[in-house]
DNA sequence: CCTTCGTCTTGGAACGTTCCAACAAGCGGC
DNA sequence: GCCGCTTGTTGGAACGTTCCAAGACGAAGG
């Protein structure tokens, strides 16, 4: 117990006080190897309880934190996953991004995320960002990149892809079965009394046409069939409205609308305002993501909700998988949606409902 | 021109295929030493055309990809700024994030994010991961940390405070004016000829205590201190509501009622529904913060605008100061909000208004 | 023909870790 | 009194870059 009288300048030139302190610092004032403090702060059974008592004291009092770069570069393993985001104002990817970091974290990993704007050249680069910085594995949520980037992408590291489906036996895929939520829409309403269903759909986003041939389906399934009408539109407010506008415009009011995502649902909304109908009473209108926007009290948005949570830590499992157990065969998770019944449906006029009818 | 002869197998044994292709790979593939790719793949004048042109080539046909994490070693910066972002479901940083991309990109960095879940530990959790990352500067978006760990972060790299005001030298912030936006709010009320204005506020959030006292300030300076009242509210949708709910409870409806941000006016909006207010018929409500909620036709709300762009850009180059131009003194910036008028504000009841009266 | 000077090009050191083979010391067994 | 084993500890090599001092090679100048 000789106290401080450590080994200290050994080096007699250059005192190395500059920059951050490296696991050499912390090895000279706790007199020992380098390799030892590397042990030590691994927490290896190999280390006298003395020796790492040593070298975790010498660590604090230096402020030493560890060096991930140098780290990474010697070990081939970042213990990160990179997470490309297409786009930071969808909340739908935020509750995603909240699966992905729990079930990483669980496995002592760190997601990053970089975003790209929607924008292809800008997701390419958010990319090529991820991979320069030989992030472990990639999770890219809503992509709208060409394929082939992507597959030049998994050619170097694991990719899942998330919100966009995958053949690909290199590029795992966690979607959500958008067909089934919409008949879920669909028969939902067609159980409440509603025969008149039409459709706004969302054009070329993401899951849209899927959506669009399962109200399809489920409409020819209750023989509805002939009433079916679908309106174009985008996942957008405006797509919404202008979906309603163009609706409206070619046919007689349906009792319900089923529209292809919240945001656009929300438009629908307005536009049926602005054409005097109103929701329920006159017109029955359905979302798809159950965003927070449609658990807003003022908007209460009967919608189908997607596992979001559950989709991004599938993804982060699926990554795991390539990277811990070597697969390489493709997987492509399909999760299932589940409907959220709220304010915005209701019995067509003139039926009679089982609860206490409307009173006004 | 004796074309594919290549040094190539200098090395007998192992062929260096394995992994990703190194630099040394590309080398071998073009005929020259490291030193030369490393110096025409960073663009440098002092290379022959000619040997410029076999480099690139060659790097094109191995695929190779720079190792950031290599180059990071040893240059000691990694051109890369850590964002820690309180909160990924508050659409109010998304943009922000916006801004510091663009800027972060034209200055040549990128931007990486990590979040922690509006709780304090996962906060520094995600701070103390960008730190071993060795990121070059942080920008921390709406911490609850203690200040005290963000001091200690800041003494190992450069931290810029958003939406959260820093007195500290060692510590830069961006914070929108909030006490001046409020009184926008106050202002814009009575000049529409209300007198019996409410503010919901907005508890112990980011701003909240100067919006409050940006509302008291504005209601004494128009003579309105003694009809000035201030229910308790939190940043919440709930909050909202529930500040109405107290507010209705205790005194007469005021005429308008101005809440701490936007999606506790929605809750307003809702609950004074509830109370069978009309808005703005009865109550004119005005919101801050200008969220694309705020934006929906649907709810159309009269609110106050942050430069939020701005913000995040503002951020970068409060950042780009200390790293490139080596600042030590601290910097506070505070940027002006702006009033955006929309739907939900008219004159009170019996006050006529210079455009038509609305029909209804 | 030898210097000197520019223009290119090169090998070696460094960055801060981890990994590995090797070593030191103690200890029991023969 | 040496062997082998266990338990700790160590220095050197490696990871893939950048940086730097120095080398190669002509061309120009004496």
């Amino acid at each position: 117990m000789s106290g401080t009288t450590a080994v200290r300048d050994a080096r007699p030139g250059r005192s190395r006080r500059q920059g951050n302190p490296t696991i050499l610092d912390v090895a000279e004032r706790a007199g020992v190897s380098k390799s030892l403090v590397s042990l030590a702060l691994r927490g290896s059974p190999m280390v006298r309880e003395e020796k790492r008592k040593a070298v975790l004291r010498a660590a604090e009092q230096l402020g030493y934190r560890p060096n991930a770069v140098a780290r990474s570069l010697v070990r081939n393993r970042t213990n990160v996953i990179g997470v490309m985001l297409s786009d930071l104002h969808n909340l739908y990817f935020a509750e995603v991004v909240d699966g992905i970091e729990a079930e990483a974290l669980s496995a002592e990993y760190r997601a990053l995320i970089n975003t790209g704007s929607r924008m292809a050249e800008r997701e390419w680069a958010a990319i090529e960002t991820l991979l320069q910085l030989r992030t472990d594995g990639l999770i890219l949520a809503g992509p709208v990149l060409p394929a082939s980037l992507i597959l030049s992408a998994a050619a170097s590291v694991p990719v899942v892809l998330v919100a966009r489906a995958s053949r690909w036996p290199s590029v795992d895929s966690v979607t959500n079965d958008d067909r089934a939520g919409a008949r879920m829409a669909v028969d939902h309403l067609v159980a409440l009394g509603h025969r008149d269903i039409a459709h706004v759909d969302g054009g070329t986003g993401a899951g849209a046409a899927s959506r669009r041939s399962g109200y399809l389906e489920a409409m020819r399934d209750h023989g509805l069939a002939r009433v079916a009408a679908v309106a174009p539109g985008t996942f957008t407010e405006e797509g919404g409205a202008a979906g309603i506008d163009r609706l409206l415009a070619s046919r007689a009011r349906p009792t319900a609308v089923f529209v292809a995502n919240d945001l656009a649902a929300v438009g629908a909304l307005h536009a049926l305002e602005r054409h005097g109908a109103g929701v329920p009473e006159d017109v029955s209108v359905v979302g798809y993501d159950n965003t927070a926007l449609a658990a807003l009290g003022h908007i209460d948005l009967t919608t189908i909700d997607q596992p979001r949570r559950e989709i991004g830590a599938t993804a982060v499992r699926l990554l795991l998988e390539r990277l811990d157990d070597g697969r390489h065969r493709g997987r492509h998770v399909v999760l299932s949606p589940r409907l959220v019944v709220r304010g915005t449906t209701r019995p067509p006029r003139g039926r009679s409902i089982a609860a206490t009818p409307a009173p006004e």
